[in-house]
DNA sequence: GCGACAG
DNA sequence: ATCTTGTCGC
């Protein structure tokens, strides 16, 4: 797989925040899914020593959730984690573990916001908009915004609001649990995004996509650290 | 100035 | 995210 927009990740804070408002008017919050056989998930950790990272696409298929393939990518942090420019971060080794991947998934899920952020454009945004992709933004907890504490039933979501407009979903995924934040990323509906968020993860609290994706990237963090 | 702040 | 053991609760 190849971006279909590619732009330079060598960027100060300013122009990074200038390219957010440029690619965020290209999100598209509608469904634009073709049949959804695979799914993308996505996860980056850093070894302790805070130098690299360890990117990880794992590709689901859709009715089994078993992992059908994966791809991981070692890389070296070049952008600080500041909050709201993320993806600066960690999106260049997972953009290069997607060109990898042979099996082009119709949707990807991100650990991390999609339109839940201050300019619209968290990292499921900005990877959904980068391959062109349908692409849901699924965070454990909040980067901004109020709600009410959904109901405490697996299913149950209360909306997430900031400045008047909705901008993603409290959502419980298990009964009793703590709710995960669901938003748009790019070319879905919020609530086809919720579907498919609660159709991923019947058994824990986080989407099958991002517990693999997670388990991979630690596991080789793990292997290569223990040496 | 004082908190809040995806991972 | 990462540094880290045991421990309170279902």
């Amino acid at each position: 797989m190849e971006p279909r927009v590619k732009h330079s990740w060598k960027l100060t804070e300013e122009e990074a925040v200038q390219l957010q408002q440029e690619l965020a008017r290209q999100v598209i919050a509608e469904d634009h899914l073709a049949d959804v056989q695979y799914i993308a998930g996505v996860d980056v950790a850093y070894s302790k020593h805070s130098g690299k990272l360890i990117a990880a696409v794992v590709i689901l298929e859709a009715d089994s959730l078993k992992v059908a393939e994966s791809v991981v990518v070692e890389d070296h942090v070049q952008f600080p984690y500041i909050p709201g420019l993320f993806s600066f971060r960690e999106l260049p080794p997972v953009i290069q573990a997607f060109q990898q991947i042979k099996t082009p998934p119709q949707l990807i899920v991100c650990d991390g916001q999609g339109l839940a952020h201050p300019r619209r454009f968290g990292l499921a945004s900005h990877l959904g908009v980068l391959f062109n992709m349908p692409a849901i933004g699924c965070g454990k907890t909040r980067l901004l915004g109020e709600f009410e504490e959904p109901g405490l039933d697996r299913g149950a979501m209360s909306s997430l609001m900031d400045r008047g407009e909705v901008i993603g979903s409290a959502v419980r995924t298990q009964d009793g649990i703590k709710p995960i934040f669901v938003s748009v990323g790019h070319k879905i509906s919020l609530a086809t995004a919720c579907d498919w968020i609660l159709k991923l993860a019947p058994h824990y609290r986080l989407p099958e996509t991002t517990r693999q994706a997670d388990q991979l990237v630690n596991r080789v963090l793990g292997g290569a650290d223990h040496v």
